[in-house]
DNA sequence: ACCGCTCATGGAAACGATTCCATCATGGTT
DNA sequence: AACCATGATGGAATCGTTTCCATGAGCGGT
């Protein structure tokens, strides 16, 4: 009855507990050889004695740590918070703890949180990047796992990212087909990749291309609705905009209905990202949908089971259509 | 030119590069004392590698993780989502990162999440427990600083919680006085604390108590669902819902859209949490606003700050009046 | 001039695990 | 009977940090 009764118990106990050495004790618990005897004993000894081994002592010897890291702008935007349950739905499985970062879309913070995670030995990182990603440099040269998610601004790194491309391009069509010209983006100021595609839908159909038709917001709730504001009013004649996220979204119907422009008699609207309560709007939103949920799940495994990886994974998006969009009005609204 | 270039760069090296010993390293770097020459030696050699200290070696040592730990239910639920931005938010200023887990109000998912936890040598958890929270004797005996968010199930843990007497009491106030007078709850099954709530305030108020008219539904949205639809089709004579919280509201609408009971003039509804579509929602909903991330904030601020902790703090709630509420209709609806 | 006090400093132990390596027992082969 | 291969086992080194303790220098007081 000589165990130290305090603090947590450690394999040394354990092995004296069970009558052996401490190289025993680790090697049956981690499925290395040992006579069935003394398996049966030390295994005895450790559930009798509740022992958890100290994932501290292991990842320093190991000179790695199990967990992954994650970091989203914002995760209070329904989009990353599924992105977010991808992840930890995967890394369950893997039994690997998720530590969660919040950048903002500020690349400054994205830098702070990186040190933050690479002082804690974490070498597996899934990130939605901020800017160009160059902050991530260092960390690469460090032999740092990093997949990207949903957006790809880095050719060395894997992405697992959403069709934006097929999907901007489906949304365009669909409102060309219903006889708009002046089509407006409204995007936060990350989503270089989707403000391109947008421009080259808008060519490929022949529509009049126009610098100002594209406006951008950060990642804030206040500056959405002032983007959304500000393009509804000094921009009477566009009849369709297509807000590239579900706050964004949000606040295009929000800047609509105090200006008091309907939707969709006076413009037409498409959301990109489908969350629960586009359908309980009014009018329900027509969407491009987006596997928020599958993108983490599946940067997490690219993350996880680090073999040869491939260069990038894109998900498909899906149209699902509403009631936020007609006809063209005949005359623009004044 | 003998220092191993690969690898990441430990305090040893630092010590070799400035001419000093491991200790004054460490010292200088943690804040002790030391020569004002010897300091600036030390400072410029760790800058100039770039050093690092590695939590692993400095968390070993000192037998306790940085970090803390964060439990919620669901991470796609808007308020769980806000609740744990206030934690990320306030952990930020402290420097420590963040491991979250979702428990989907699973007891058994809970004490898994808890067992990884404690091999990560984490001291300091956030959570919001999902059965009575007796999982949690263990880790508490062993000394772990918990607290608990949302809900309060145990008296000895320190916890931060809306005040869901006042709200609730609000709620069923403002409904009795538009003339309702069987009034229904629909809540998750870990709000044991708002049910009663609940039931005191129809109580209270001289209202005729039913059991039936509180109904349970589990944290999935499809659960949520069927309790509404339940709820809806075999009660014709409830004339007002509350919801326990904004996935239960959205599932509510979804319902009563579905079985073409319409909102308020069949029946009224008010949902806790205010969400940012409650307002863009047909018809906007009347709600309980409830303080998540401030919840969130302040439990952060308990669980870093472990000085005499008191028992609880209680926020308060907001209603907000919207337009899914109405006076009682005359005759029961069909 | 000596003593004792303070202060900076570096060596070494400790934290809890993994893993290399030497040791020893066992059993089969020549 | 001697020998080798095989496999189980435990001691000790190791990971990177903090912290205890001993050492030595500097210095003011008697």
């Amino acid at each position: 009855m000589s165990g130290p009764s305090q603090g947590r118990i450690t394999i040394k106990e354990v092995a004296e507990a069970a009558g052996v050495g401490v190289a025993t004790v680790s090697r049956v618990l981690s499925g290395g050889s040992a006579s069935a005897e003394t398996r049966e004993k030390v295994l005895a000894a450790a559930a009798r004695l509740d022992y958890r081994p100290s994932a501290l002592g292991r990842n320093l010897r190991r000179r790695r740590t199990g967990g992954i890291g994650l970091l989203v702008p914002d995760i209070t935007d329904s989009f990353y918070a599924r992105l977010t349950d991808g992840v930890l739905s995967c890394a369950r499985s893997y039994g690997e703890p998720v530590t969660v970062g919040v950048t903002g879309d500020d690349p400054e913070r994205e830098a702070e949180l990186i040190g933050t995670l690479i002082e804690q030995s974490m070498d597996r990182v899934i990130a939605v990047p901020s800017g160009d990603g160059e902050m991530w440099a260092p960390a690469l040269r460090a032999g740092l796992n990093v997949v990207f998610a949903d957006r790809r601004v880095r050719t060395d790194v894997p992405s697992v990212v959403p069709d934006d491309r097929a999907g901007v391009l489906t949304a365009v069509e669909y409102l060309a087909g219903l006889g708009h010209r002046k089509i407006a983006y409204i995007g936060r100021h990350a989503q270089s990749q989707r403000v391109a595609a947008f421009r080259a839908a808008i060519a490929s159909l022949g529509l009049p291309a126009d610098r100002d038709l594209v406006v951008h917001a950060r990642s804030s709730r206040d500056s959405a609705y002032a983007a959304a504001a500000g393009l509804l009013q000094h921009r009477p004649d566009v009849t369709a905009v297509i807000a590239g996220g579900n706050v964004l979204g949000e606040a295009a119907v929000l800047a609509a209905r105090e200006l008091d422009v309907r939707i969709p008699r006076d413009v037409s609207l498409i959301m990109f990202d489908d969350v629960p309560w586009a359908e309980l709007c009014s009018p329900p939103l027509t969407v491009i949908a987006q596997p928020a949920q599958d993108i983490g799940y599946r940067a997490a495994e690219l993350v996880l089971r680090h073999g040869r990886r491939p260069p990038a994974v894109t998900l498909p998006t899906q149209l699902v259509v509403r009631a936020s969009c007609g006809p063209k009005v005949s005359s623009p609204r004044r």
